[in-house]
RNA sequence: GGGCGGAUAGCCAAGCGGUCAACGGCGGCAGACUGUAAAUCUGCUCUCUCUGAGUUCGGGGGUUCGAAUCCCUCUCCGCCCA
């Protein structure tokens, strides 16, 4: 079984999702590694000691660069990443957002320039499945149009119509492919619709009908009001089938984590420790802090005193502010150790507290502790 | 001793009669970042009773309606000739 729910309190769900290269314990944060690597130095032990089970790669990028079949060559992204573990593949589909500057979309796909040199690269629901099973993860995303926020309806409406029309052919390319290859690859569908709820009903009935082994909630967290995330979530929790994992893609802070586990999510992804990480920014259980800030200068605490990461074992503020101003590499890898390591283990101690009953006793004082420094 | 060339806000450095409180960079301060074109981006950085006013461009003096910009002089720095 794919996915097994083992303990739920409320809308809030643990459980196991079993792959080929291991299991993930639900809810889960998997951490970005776009190009195959973590950004600022975080290595493959380093995850694995901080208790992550499962990174992402970015089909966009990785096809750019080394491209495919350089992957392939080495047996698989988890093998060439020396991750070995799962893995999943973002589509591209976000790319659709992020790099709206430089695309063109049709029916058909979508043609990007590479921001590598402005060459043409054109995706197409086919393309973007044979780029995943050359690339090999264990989780692979269907290829989706992600509208901005905001946006006129008609164009969340179109987006909804390429996105389910995209994913009926994502499916029927991933069979022939997976027939094959004999490998083990999950494909997830990618829910649209904006912050619309009858869009995004439609949507998921759509996807649904598809019959994918995960859901995913996409095109949220791009500029919408944070309580027009959460409601899209609660509003499609009873709409998504409880025996299939709910991926909320591309979020978020650690209240948005709690707020959506809260609503029946099990996965998320963000780049926010890592960005941040490299931006000076610390998440702590007493909120964020900005390393950078004049009045860290010679304050002897670690970043976060209820932190067991070896960050908050061994270095001051005052020290990681100094690295950091200097511009040294080392306070980005240790600030984004940090994060990824306090996502983790608020992720770990959400799975305890829901197994345990608790959770929403600890979202509260989670949330609580956050807003010390707000 | 003589001849050139310099001295601009914390630092470097543009400006060379009005549109200059003075380009730009560094440094400093603050903020942003949510399926990563991001070790990135934005704002502020002379003083004040701050949508206005006051003092600045080595010191002093002068020319002019008006000077960081022109003239005289002093001080200091660099290069060259003795």
């Amino acid at each position: 079984m794919f996915f097994a729910l083992t303990h739920s309190e409320n809308n809030a769900r643990s459980g196991v999702i079993t792959t080929a290269r291991g299991t993930i314990q639900t809810p889960a944060f998997m951490p970005i590694a776009t190009q195959g690597a973590i950004k600022a130095g975080i290595t493959p032990d380093d995850l694995r000691s901080m208790g992550v089970e499962i990174i992402l790669g970015n089909t966009f990028h990785l096809h750019l660069r080394p491209g495919e079949q350089v992957v392939a060559d080495f047996g698989g992204i988890q093998e060439f990443c020396a991750w070995q573990g799962p893995m999943l593949t973002d589509s591209g589909g976000f790319q659709v957002f992020s790099l709206a500057k430089i695309r063109k979309i049709s029916d058909e796909g979508v043609e990007f320039r590479s921001p590598l040199n402005g060459d043409k690269i054109l995706f197409t629901p086919e393309k973007v499945m044979q780029i995943e099973h050359d690339l090999g993860a264990d989780i692979i995303m269907a290829f989706d149009e992600c509208p901005p926020h905001p946006a006129e309806k008609k164009e969340v409406e179109s987006a909804v119509r390429r996105t389910t029309d995209w994913a009926k052919k994502c499916k029927t390319a991933h069979a022939v492919l997976l027939k094959k290859s004999g490998k083990e690859q999950h494909l997830f569908g990618i829910v649209q619709g904006g912050v619309h709820p009858e869009l995004r009903k439609q949507s998921a009935e759509e996807l649904l009908e598809l019959d994918f082994p995960g859901m995913a909630i996409g095109g949220l967290s791009v500029g919408e009001p944070n309580q027009d995330m959460y409601d899209i979530c609660e509003y499609l929790n009873p709409i998504l089938p409880t025996d299939k994992p709910r991926y909320l893609m591309g979020v978020g802070t650690p209240r948005d984590l709690l707020e959506a586990v809260e609503r029946g999510i099990d996965m998320f992804d963000c780049v926010l420790p890592t960005r941040n990480g490299r931006h000076g920014k610390a998440f702590t259980s007493g909120g964020d802090i900005n390393i950078v800030s004049a009045k860290y200068a010679v304050d002897k605490n670690p970043l976060d005193e209820n932190c067991s990461c070896f960050v908050c074992q061994k270095f001051t503020r005052g020290y990681l502010r100094h690295i950091f101003k200097a511009g040294e590499i080392l306070g980005m890898r240790l600030l984004s150790h940090h994060n990824l390591y306090f996502y983790q283990n608020l992720m770990q101690n959400i799975r305890s507290a829901i197994r345990e009953n608790r959770f929403a006793e600890f979202k509260k004082a989670a949330l609580y502790g956050f807003s010390e420094n707000a």
